[in-house]
RNA sequence: GGGCGUGUAGUUCAGUGGUAGAACGCUACGUUGACAUCGUAGAGGUCAUAAGUUCAAUUCUUAUCACGCCCA
């Protein structure tokens, strides 16, 4: 009978669709009133699904079907970021095209413009994560820029800033002239670039000496308000107090001692730029300096500059006064350095120190609750290594910038009066009622701030935001806090200390209790998958090819904690061709008609290898759920795998063989329908890791109507190991061993593995005999063995063999070339020899017997015994070859 | 400079204070009505290096080397 392939592209789009029609993905209330619940890492609006997506939500997807399963009430909440930079400059690059600039549009049409776009492509990578198989409740799908998403920003903002944790200052921040948009340190990249440090003489007024500066930034000269030396530096203590002129520019600065000047950093001098420098401003607010900021918010040298200089490019400038210096003499020396240079992880430009009015949350007071929660472990970090990174960023904490100079993203809800008095609410209605008070006015015009905040500032909200906060819904209750957050390490500042700070400050709970850390997806040979390095891998592309299930699989498998995924196409086949194993071993099962069609009684099965595999299938669902409960999901996949193709395939099925062939009744039913129910506890368990294909074989198989169920919402197989099936769960396992002793022994003779042969031995192979007699139909088939002989006769055509530490011969039709297993087991003997007498000398040694264990020494004492006895055995052998 | 992590088979990785494991790859051979996207058998390791703790170290400690990441 020829079977059809499994076409995982048709599948996979139906199951999709079955469930999703069917409502499966939604929360399902059970007996036990337990919970489970997931917020997505919600994915940037603008983003397309990618591998590290591909891992993050294999790995949740695991979980969540697995408690599903297990009977939780489920929620895996899906949604989208607004991604504030990101999107802007999607739709501005849109409008681009048609030629036209944002401006000239101006705000709100803009924002409309943004929104229109986001109904059109917004979903996109949602559809993606359908097509991996994703198990969320997609009626549930939050955008950060919903109408009750955007209150709870507003709420959360106005609470804030009425506890004083978020204030309005002028400050430095990391102004990014390309996108024109202050940014949060975080998303600021220090880059090991190759530059030139520039020793420029500065001379001293009323005097002839020069004192030399080295700077990287010779433009920023126009803005520098000093000169500082360290006051232990003997060569300048003289020089302090005394005025410079900054040369080109002309205008002249003080020289002050600060320890911050390194002495042994380029001359020991340096140039203070309190307006352009995060050290330099803090000298100078130590010293009271004047702050020059010499930019425009663009990156061009502003009013404050040199005239000539007005409207240059800070690259531009730099050229320009370089040349003006040299021509002066003023330039000593450049030198080519190493240094570290701040870019935007957005825009890639280099970032600009600014001086500008800026939001900020005070995030060192929003840190302590979490700090302690993590330290109490009601939040822990797997791997727990993870929390140390934590605790080191978020005691060294710095106020965290909110606002963003872009259209796009929740607008402050703070208002200006004419006098520019701030006022936070709600609206601007509420807003009017705060300044009416304050100044008893009735006429007032205000204006409202035209920043927007850091999208991470909403996406910190996430978990509480989605399930409908601040109403106190029944979700809010149910699935608050999460169970566990699954998330790459690269957005624990970002993103988890974030949602930790919020959520302990808004809610009574921590906002999950467990957070699993996954690594980064590289190429095969472990480099970062990037567009300019050409090694990215689109999962789209390999669900195509392979299907969803076979990436899944691989991504889940090779997820090892603290480890990176080193992905490769080779993996991907292996798991590919691991379902097509299952794939035709169920052929096999439908070609000898193995139905589930009868209730069976697990406790009353008679034939050997159904309680065999019975109980070995159960140390594996032991295992595969205690894997995923400690998040080993690499180690429970490694279980399934291992179950699956080599014991269930490889060996059951074979041994099905025989008894199918057999006139035994009784032991044909009970198989086949064993055999069957076997592969819906196989599909069962493999479901979290493959769930298209194992329900597209759940269905074909009609395991629904047995069970009641669709897989997705059946039971996670708790079945008990039955002890009174351990003794032919051991025969198998050595009825295995004596079969693959037998082959092992063809193949080293050379005889090829079809050839029958009879098996021999005396009344000393005790164990041997009655396995054989017990297994006698399946030993003769599988083992290919003609007669079972008991009486040893040693002749130039058989051999003898120690298999189960009792000898057996082997004996053909031919003679056969005993010479070369006479060497091989001489080798053997010898490998044998030098392992007992390693064992006898550590017996030998009164420390050992003394301090070790005395299992450990009783152990050793019978593994020697064994082991004389092996050898004895294997000498009796070479001795009968000759 | 500070911190974290990783070095185990050709490759990717598990693992353990008490005789080193898997997958893929490799080699040889193909046998039955599930499967060549397969089967059977096999080769392949001083567990980075050095010292220490211990009866015993691949495992624990320290140092060194190599690589990676984060922060400044």
């Amino acid at each position: 009978m020829e079977f059809k392939k499994y076409n995982h592209t048709k599948e996979e789009k139906k199951i999709s669709d079955f469930w999703i029609k069917k409502g499966l993905f939604k929360p399902r209330k059970n007996n036990s009133n337990k919970k489970f619940s997931v917020v997505i890492p919600p994915p940037n609006v603008t983003g397309r699904l990618h591998m590290g997506h591909a891992l993050n939500n294999s790995l949740q997807d695991v979980l969540v079907r697995f408690n599903r399963m297990k009977g939780l009430e489920t929620l895996w909440q899906p949604g989208t970021d607004h991604a504030g930079i990101a999107t802007q400059a999607v739709v501005e690059n849109n409008l681009h095209k048609e030629g036209l600039k944002k401006n000239d549009l101006g705000r709100e049409k803009f924002i409309k413009k943004v929104w229109d776009w986001k109904e059109e492509s917004g979903g996109i990578i949602l559809d993606q994560l359908k097509k991996l198989g994703c198990s969320c409740d997609w009626s549930r799908t939050r955008f950060t820029m919903d109408k009750d998403l955007s209150e709870a920003v507003i709420k959360v903002f106005v609470d804030l800033y009425n506890n004083n944790l978020i204030y309005k200052d002028k400050k430095l921040v990391n102004w990014d002239t390309k996108l024109q948009t202050a940014i949060s340190d975080l998303e600021v990249i220090q880059k090991d670039v190759q530059s030139q440090l520039y020793y420029i003489n500065y001379s001293i007024e009323n005097s002839n000496q020069e004192i030399t500066i080295a700077t990287t930034r010779p433009e920023t000269m126009m803005g520098d308000t000093a000169i500082a030396v360290n006051p232990k530096d003997s060569r300048y203590k003289s020089l302090i107090g005394k005025n410079v002129l900054i040369p080109i520019v002309n205008r002249s600065i003080k020289i002050i001692s600060d320890h911050y000047a390194d002495p042994e950093q380029g001359s020991g001098a340096v140039k203070i730029t309190p307006a352009h420098d995060f050290n330099d401003y803090q000298v100078g607010v130590r010293n009271k300096l004047e702050i020059i900021n010499i930019f425009e918010k663009n990156g061009t040298i502003n009013k404050n500059g040199i005239k000539e200089f007005h409207g240059l490019d800070r690259f531009a400038a730099r050229k320009l006064l370089l040349e003006k210096l040299k021509e002066k003499g003023s330039l000593l020396k450049i030198e080519n350095i190493k240094n570290k240079v701040p870019y935007g992880d957005r825009s890639n430009t280099v970032i600009e120190p600014l001086l500008t009015e800026q939001w900020f949350v005070d995030a060192k007071s929003l840190s302590k609750k979490p700090i302690k929660i993590v330290r109490e472990g009601k939040t822990s970090f797997f791997p727990s290594t993870w929390s140390k990174t934590f605790f080191q960023w978020m005691n060294n904490i710095e106020p965290w910038c909110i606002s963003r100079q872009i259209w796009w993203g929740h607008r402050i809800p703070a208002w200006y009066d004419e006098k520019g008095n701030i006022f936070v609410a709600e609206n601007e209605k509420n807003a009017l009622a705060l300044a009416k008070k304050k100044n008893k006015k009735k006429q007032f015009k205000l204006r409202q701030e035209t920043d927007v905040l850091d999208t991470w500032f909403s996406s910190a909200l996430w978990p509480f935001a989605t399930l409908g906060w601040p109403s106190k819904t029944a979700e809010l209750k149910k699935f608050y806090p999460t169970s566990v957050l699954v998330t790459g390490f690269d957005i624990i500042f970002f993103w988890v200390a974030r949602m930790l700070m919020m959520g302990n400050f808004f809610n009574k709970n921590t906002p999950f209790k467990k957070v699993y850390v996954h690594a980064l997806v590289r190429d095969e040979k472990g480099q970062k998958m990037s567009k300019s390095k050409g090694n990215v891998i689109d999962p789209l592309e390999l669900i195509k090819e392979f299907g969803a299930d076979s990436l899944r699989f691989t991504l889940i498998s090779m997820a090892s904690p603290g480890r990176d995924v080193k992905l490769s196409k080779n993996r991907v086949t292996g798991n590919r061709n691991f379902i097509t194993k299952i794939w035709s071993a169920n052929n096999f099962l439908k070609l000898n008609s193995c139905k589930l069609n009868k209730k069976i009684n697990i406790k009353l099965i008679k034939t050997p290898i159904n309680q065999w595999i019975f109980n070995e299938y159960i140390e594996t669902q032991n295992n595969v759920s205690k894997n995923i409960e400690s998040f080993r999901f690499d180690e429970a996949a490694k279980q399934v795998y291992q179950f699956v193709w080599h014991l269930y395939c490889d060996w059951y099925l074979e041994f099905l063989k025989p008894i199918f062939n057999s006139k035994n009744k009784a032991q044909i039913n009970e198989s086949k329908l064993f055999a069957s129910f076997m592969m819906a506890n196989i599909l069962r368990l493999l479901h979290p890791f493959i769930p298209f294909f194992t329900e597209a074989v759940w269905n074909k198989n009609n395991y629904k109507s047995f069970f009641k169920k669709d897989l997705i919402t059946s039971d996670w197989p708790n079945y008990q190991r039955l002890n009174k099936y351990k003794k032919k769960q051991n025969d198998i396992n050595n009825l295995i061993e004596l079969i693959s002793g037998i082959r092992s022994a063809k193949a080293e003779l050379k005889i090829t593995p079809k050839l029958f042969c009879n098996i021999l031995f005396d009344e000393k192979s005790s164990k041997i005999k009655k396995l054989t007699e017990n297994n006698l139909n399946l030993f003769k088939q599988v083992g290919r063995v003609n007669n079972v002989i008991q009486k040893i006769r040693n002749n130039k055509n058989s051999l003898e063999i120690l298999v189960l530490k009792e000898k057996i011969s082997l004996e053909f039709s031919e003679d056969v070339d005993l010479i070369s297993q006479k060497e091989r087991i001489s080798k053997k003997i010898e490998n044998l020899n030098s392992q007992i007498n390693q064992l006898n000398n550590k017996l030998k040694n009164k420390a050992y017997l003394k301090n070790a264990p005395k299992e450990i020494v009783q152990n050793d004492k019978k593994l020697v015994k064994d082991l004389i006895v092996e050898d004895e055995k294997l000498r009796s052998i070479v001795s009968s070859i000759n």
